[in-house]
Formats: C-alpha cells, structure tokens, sequence
DNA sequence: ATGCATGAGCC
DNA sequence: GCTCATGCATA
C-alpha cells in the first residue's frame, strides 16, 4: 500500500479533508492492507496557529512488515501546555469500602483545568427549539433488565476495577451559595417537585453480575437544608442504585430537552454552576448510561443540580460563553477500517489484553501503529466496562445489521 | 452519537 | 502500561 494511509501523520502537507481520499487508499477491498487514514483536518479550534510538524513520526512512510515498526508512541502532537502547575489533587481517597465494583465515594478534586477562563456569564441559555424529536433509546443495565453483552466466551466481563485508586473526583458540594460570577446560585433551596422519582433504593442491583456489597450508609454531617419535598432517597451522599441511575437518566433528558437545552448547554452551565465544565460528549454519554456506574454517581448530583436551576430559571436570558479549548494539540484522530476493526474485535474476543509483545505484531499485521493498537484495545475495554451494553441483538439478523459486527462476523466465519 | 485520543494516578 | 474520566473530531 502506498496508500497516502500509511504515513501515520502526515506531515503538514498531505490535507485529506475528509476521510476520502482520492487516489491511493484501496476502498474496494477488504484486505488488510491499507488500514487507517488518519483525517487531517487543519486546526484545532483553540488555537490556529500552532501546526503541527512532527517530523518526528514520519517514521517513513510506511512500516515495513514485520519486526520494523521503529517509532513506538507519540505523544508530541502536543505543543504548548499552558497550565502546567495546578496539581492540587488531593487524592486522598480513604473511603475504601467495600469491594463493590461500582464504589461511588465522593472524592476531593480539585478544579485544575478551567480555573479561569470559563464562566463567565450565564450560562444556561440558549435555545433550541426543538422539542425532542426523538428519543429513542433504551439503556437497561440496571436490574430492570439485564441485558448484557455475552459476547465473550472468557469473563472479561466483570473484573471489574478493583481496587482503584481514583484520581479525578469532583468536589461538587460546595458550600452554600458558590457564586460563580456573581450568578446564580440563587436558589439555596430550591425544591422542585417535579421528578416524582422516589425510587426505592433496594440495596442490590444486579447488572448482571456483580457482586458488590456495598452499604455502609455514609450519614456524615448531613446537614441542613434539605429541599423539603420528595426528593430522591438520597440527596447527596448516598449510593443510588442502578435503577435510580436509570431513571434519573431518562428524566433528565426528557426535561432538559422540554427545557430546550442541548447537551452542549448543560455541560457549560455546569461549569458555572459548579466550576466544571463537561462536554456534550459526557453529557451525551450520561444520558445514555454510557458511563461506568461509579461516574454516572458522580454526575448525578451535578446534572440534578442543574436540572433544578434550569427549571426554576424557566425563561432567562440567553448568554452562552465560550471557553476556550487551552492550545493542547491533539493527534488526529485515526480512522480504522472497517476490516480491520474486525480484526481487532476478533483478537480482542480471544484476548482482551494483549501484551505489548501481541500488541506489536498485530500492529504490525494490520499496519497500524502500535499506539494506536494500544489504545483501540484500551478503549475498547472501556467499552465493555460501561453500564449500558452498546446494543443487544435479540435476532440474528439484529447482529448482522449491527455495524461493526458485520465484520466481525465476517472474520469469526472465515 | 461515537470513535479514537489524552492524561492523571497507580502499579 | 493499565484503568478511568473525559473530550475533540467525526459520521
């Protein structure tokens, strides 16, 4: 393949836009030859200027087959890190309870990335008109029904994070008011009625399989206010179980976008609401149980807390900020072929984490880099972590259609 | 809505 | 190097 695909990242000249490409790059077929295109695409929103010419990982323009991968990791696209210091992480975790997979403890954190630049007016507004066209999504982890993948003839399926350290924790209860900029933070005790969720808190849930013994109520210094009305059996310290997750989850969707707010929105607001912004992404993923159960807990108390402001604020004005993406630089993003995406899902079934030494020779197979190997296996057990199984074919025709699984499918007949 | 990526913190 | 939380870039 002389595909213009293998120069991992080309440098500066070579602009695909887009993942076509004319010439090289053998569309048609299947063999595992040409593999992944990096799309370039020119900037990166926060910063145009910088380009990024790592002529570093010109690494040739092609690995040879096998044993000649030279380069190893990259990690240079980076060119400026503005903040550097802020590493005031207090991880002192401590609350080691239970071995339940799924441990939600709130932890300290500390605020590092955003301490400045965002909030800065208010954030939630913007309107979308739309009322939610569609909605459709089931994401059933959680003991309503237990739907998981059965993919795995092995038992990668749970084994879950066990004794995790925990970096990242938010410290989302601030207290009182926490004025962002002079903003909300108005209601200190604002008590919606409206999510007439008052689950029962049946201390298991069965995702299928986990074993967690959790419980050890955590009643610290409960103190006062306490929005007198129903609310959740657990405010702010306690462990919601999957199903009030779940729930939660769809409410929160259904009134955030009856509110008219997009995903987007509620992760600015979150940041000046609570001094953490989150991307639509996480949002997204939320709303979508796409998250692991211990960071869907984590979320929860921020999104509810938003949810009440934003309904209690029905009709504001409308002020969205931008915050400003710090000039970190980031490697385009790879696109994998469908083959060989196949081929990974197939290796990834017989080894879920494959040493670095399989690391390398299958990258070497598909010629991709061994990085990028790395991480597809990294994120992809991820994946398989998440609380919401992607999707779960009931026919065989459901598995076939699903993309994705055609190739594997595929590759598992061979 | 998701795929690939980055990074922190731990091992 | 892995896990985890997160997000840019994309489809």
């Amino acid at each position: 393949m002389a595909t213009a695909t293998s120069s991992p990242y080309l440098a500066s000249s070579r602009i695909l836009s887009g993942p076509v490409l004319h010439s090289d790059r053998r569309v048609g077929g299947m063999q595992p030859g040409s593999t992944a295109v990096t799309t370039v695409s020119s900037g990166y929103r926060g910063n145009p200027s910088v380009k990024m010419v790592q002529s570093d990982f010109m690494q040739g323009a092609m690995v040879a087959s096998n044993g000649g991968h030279m380069l190893s990791h990259a990690h240079q696209w980076v060119t400026s890190l503005p903040h550097a210091a802020a590493a005031a992480a207090a991880a002192a975790v401590a609350a080691v309870e239970a071995g339940s997979p799924w441990s939600p403890s709130s932890q300290p954190q500390d605020v590092k990335r955003g301490r400045e630049d965002l909030h800065t007016g208010t954030a939630l507004h913007h309107r979308s008109p739309h009322l939610g066209p569609h909605q459709a999504h089931l994401g059933s982890w959680g003991s309503s029904s237990a739907a998981h993948i059965s993919i795995a003839e092995g038992q990668q399926q749970q084994q879950q994070q066990q004794q995790q350290q925990q970096q990242q924790s938010l410290i989302y209860s601030q207290p009182g008011g926490f004025t962002v900029n002079g903003m909300l933070s108005s209601h200190a005790g604002q008590s919606l009625m409206h999510q007439g969720l008052v689950r029962d808190e049946s201390p298991e849930l069965d995702h299928g399989n986990h074993r967690h013994h959790h419980h050890h109520h955590n009643h610290h210094t409960h103190h006062h206010q306490h929005h007198g009305m129903n609310h959740e059996p657990h405010s702010d310290e306690d462990t919601p179980t999957s199903d009030d997750l779940e729930h939660f989850a769809k409410q929160f969707k259904q009134r955030r976008i009856k509110l008219g707010f997009t995903q987007a929105d509620v992760g600015l607001a979150l940041g000046t609401l609570y001094g953490n912004v989150f991307s639509q992404t996480t949002i997204c993923r939320f709303e979508a149980l796409q998250l692991s159960f211990k960071n869907m807990c984590k979320l929860k108390p921020l999104l509810n807390k938003w949810l009440e402001e934003a309904d209690s604020t029905t009709g504001s004005p409308t002020s969205i900020d931008k915050i400003a993406t710090q000039g970190r630089k980031r490697k385009k993003r790879t696109s994998i072929e469908v083959s060989v995406k196949g081929a990974l899902e197939s290796h990834f079934l017989k080894c879920p984490k494959p040493s670095a030494q399989e690391i390398n020779s299958l990258a070497d197979t598909l010629q991709l880099e061994k990085e990028v190997v790395r991480v597809w296996f990294c994120n992809r057990r991820q994946k398989e972590k998440r609380m919401t199984p992607p999707a779960l074919p009931r026919t065989p025709e459901d598995a076939y259609s699903q993309v994705g699984n055609i190739d594997l499918m595929r590759f598992i007949q061979h």
